[in-house]
DNA sequence: CTTAACCTTATCGTTAACGTAAAGGTTGGT
DNA sequence: ACCAACCTTTACGTTAACGATAAGGTTAAG
């Protein structure tokens, strides 16, 4: 058991960021005592980690909300399952859209570094140390 | 030549957006008349367009702000080329590890939508009309 | 039992990316 | 010349995701 200080170090987030998450319904404490002290285990660790890259690729803690609990709920009730399955399929989906677009974005920027780099190597033949390209 | 309300709406933005971006330097008008109106080409929508897509996948306008010239600028100075090819790498290893991240997510998300759907068919399997999993 | 280092709730502040009026000028068709 | 539908700047409001005090209680080591 950690308490929220400690937790909240080894996750890489403040824990004001953790009561806030509470707030939103993303994480519960494992205990909580009678003096109103948050005692966490180890496993909440793994959830921090999700919210943090579900949030680096543009995921908003509403999005994260309805999903996160997908990840480690394997002991929810029967009927809640199905629910979850469309739901899982469906963000599922946007996540391919995401991937594709970022592709998509990644794949012309690499257009742009090669036709930049040709143009200045032809430019720039006379004073050009290294040989080209080396993506 | 289009006003700024027109081509909002082809973009699928308002213009106070458009305003706001042209604020941040992520857009110019084409011309503005001595009246004050905005004026923009049509290949203005590529970038609006582009924008969008960047956003929607968790860049920020600063973010966007540092490469959306890269795009649309093959008249650049030379000397300002080789800056723009230094922050086009970074920004494609960027790139590179969000579609990483998603991908992740997204195998993780595959793997719940088995596990569930394995369940639910082994424990309901007399009211089942269709035959398991079809992805 | 003292005390530093933690924790609590409560509240106000901040940045990003616009939305939303307010008050007025412009355009373009009749 | 008129008016609806646009445009302008200015400025205050809003949501998200926390940060930063403030004022006080708790823990655990010595």
């Amino acid at each position: 058991m950690y308490k929220i200080g400690e937790i909240a170090k080894q996750a890489g987030v403040t824990p004001r960021t953790l009561r806030y998450y509470e707030q939103l319904g993303l994480i519960t404490p494992s205990e909580v005592s009678t003096t109103g002290y948050r005692y966490y285990e180890e496993d909440t660790l793994a959830i921090i980690t999700r919210i943090r890259n579900l949030k680096h690729v543009g995921l908003t803690l509403d999005e994260i909300k309805d999903v996160i609990g997908l990840y480690f709920t394997l002991k929810k009730p029967l009927e809640a399952k199905e629910k979850t399955l469309v739901y899982l399929d469906k963000h599922l989906n946007e996540i391919n859209v995401k991937i594709k677009m970022l592709q998509k974005a990644k794949s012309e920027l690499q257009e742009q570094i090669n036709v930049t780099q040709q143009r200045l190597s032809q430019l720039g033949v006379k004073g050009q140390k290294n040989g080209g390209p080396k993506n």
